[in-house]
DNA sequence: AAGCCAGTTGAACAAACGTGCAGAGGGAGA
DNA sequence: TCTCCCTCTGCACGTTTGTTCAACTGGCTT
């Protein structure tokens, strides 16, 4: 639920009641002044106990706000070396070199929750797409008040099997709670069976309201998706996909996706056909947000992430070490 | 000394060794990723003590920024109150009311350093004065890289007893390494005996040059001085001025000072005769620099506050919770 | 070459911290 | 009014973290 807290108008001395208020105060005493909790507990008349959980609680809901700065002078080089070769700010996450993706994902999604804050503000659409990255990500979210934001589901994700709904709906749920704002699902199938009935979908109204919203989206955050990785994302587990899409997938030399749409490795979209029956933003509305944060981790998704830079369609990218580093050493000039 | 570290050109795999790189390393997975120290040990491999010293430099040294936001609805009262009464950004820092003077000092003084860092940046010059408040502060300044800034020492420091260079070098000195800033020192006594050598000195082309720069000061940073409070400000203990002085202080009504500059409780300054002989700037000079930060703890500064207020000398003010509080009682109207 | 100093290191200990648990409080509904 | 359910509290325990200490390193002097 949205932090609301019973922080009336209590004026009169220093205790305005209030589980946030006293959150802040401890958090104070915590982090600007140094003092141990036990001290902290003194001051507030409560348990140590209850100012490590007030404490957490201030975390957790964004009242603290722990950042990195490098020096300027030495900025991961290898972030700077990505900015330079694809003009895209990189944030690298460390991870050892012998973590298992599952790990790998679970640690860069994190982060990528944590520093996700600083892009969310006020009065801002927020296009979120799904799948495993985005998943994990939203377990992690770090709330930050906003007024006004709207969180737009990117794509559909029905599938043959379940209808998807839920598993979407709670992500982007957990979403639209960590910034307060309301959230526009988008309830139609991964992918349509017949282009016609998509086609049709598209006229509707109601779906003409959401594909505005997407179209004037002020940030987009989506993972990548890799069909022939040996770990294949959500997307090719679920049973949104048949034998016969696959196989039309690899004839036309697809190396991933961006919200179920599929390009190619210099990152075009053209002649694709399973993505006339997708119901992700195409690439031209994608890129009318002026920020696109885009999350990914494991190597078996490098030639996704090769193929959406190529297409332009990252301005801010999270990613771990190892495939930063491969991604800088497989070009050695773009 | 100036952050410098051996992180040279060593390219090549991901140990670019440098003892800064690791505490950015080891900063990242505690605080992005919720690591335990051990678990961040093994990935570095070294000890767990290990971390916890990289962790305390990467925080002590800057790398690690912790802030604190008030879900902006629920700004402290007490400064949204000053904020509206007096136009001046408050930071009211978290005291008991029971605790001492000396306490409150340290801890707003703590508090008030981390806060400063917010408002350092590259290319500004710094004016800073001096006294117990600063002297306290200055021991706990959080380092941030900087270029080309350059720390202006407000006001003379000398007096009948010592030179004052050390003290005030000490603490100017502290500002310059925390900012990788340039310091400049200004040589003289506090008060001169004869207005007319102040006068003559302050025709000397090294005294201009100085002046010039507190002219042109982006920031200033600034205790406030309570001559007639129990328990008096470093420059009333010093051996900086005599009985006499204090007779006529009392006789102006002067409440306060600033950098060694007195005034009254409307903020006036005119006809105070030991101004003539005060080394620190005028207050036209001072208030010409964008951003002045005051920092105050304790209730007998109050009058002082009050007068430094009126004058328009304070744009962001750090101060304790009592004396904000007793701020926004005593004036129900300003 | 020996000696010295300043800076690091990990082991061991002590302090500080997080969390499961059982009990207390306090509405909403029967 | 009683009961159920939810939330919050402090305690007790195990874990995590800070710090002291003695040993070690590498550079510089004598």
């Amino acid at each position: 639920m949205v932090v609301t807290d019973a922080s009336g108008p209590t004026r009169g001395d220093d205790l305005p009641s209030g589980k946030t208020r006293d959150a802040l105060r401890a958090a104070h005493l915590y982090y600007l002044q140094d003092l141990t909790m036990d001290a902290i507990a003194k001051e507030l008349h409560t348990s140590r106990s209850s100012v490590s959980r007030l404490l957490s609680h201030a975390r957790a809901t964004g009242l603290v706000e722990i950042s990195i700065h490098s020096p300027l002078d030495l900025p991961s080089r290898l972030e700077q070396e990505i900015l330079e070769r694809h003009e895209v700010a990189a944030h690298v996450v460390p991870v050892p070199d012998h973590a298992s993706d599952v790990d790998r994902l679970e640690r860069v999604a994190l982060s990528a929750a944590r520093i996700l804050s600083r892009f969310i503000d006020s009065n801002q659409t927020i296009g979120v797409a799904w799948g495993s990255t985005m998943s994990a990500m939203s377990r992690h979210l770090a709330p930050k008040a906003t007024h006004n934001s709207e969180i737009v589901q990117l794509n559909g994700a029905g599938n043959l099997r379940t209808t998807g709904i839920l598993y979407a709906s709670e992500l982007l749920r957990r979403f639209g709670d960590a910034f307060g704002a309301r959230v526009q699902q988008f309830p139609v199938p991964a992918f349509f069976d017949d282009p016609a009935t998509k086609q049709a979908f598209w006229r509707e109204r109601s779906t003409r309201r959401l594909l505005d919203l997407q179209a004037s989206m002020d940030v987009a955050i989506f993972g990548i998706g890799s069909p022939f990785a040996e770990v294949p994302s959500h997307v090719y587990q679920g049973g949104y996909l048949e034998r016969a899409d696959y196989d039309a997938l690899s004839r036309d030399g697809v190396v991933g996706d961006v919200a179920t749409v599929f390009y190619r490795e210099d990152g075009s979209t053209d002649g694709i056909a399973l993505n006339e029956r997708a119901t992700g933003p195409d690439f031209a509305t994608l890129r009318r947000a002026p920020r696109r944060i885009c999350v990914v981790s494991g190597r078996a998704k490098l030639p996704g992430l090769e193929g959406a830079l190529a297409a332009g369609l990252i301005t801010d990218l999270i990613v771990d070490e190892g495939t930063a580093r491969r991604l800088v050493e497989d070009v050695p000039a773009s």
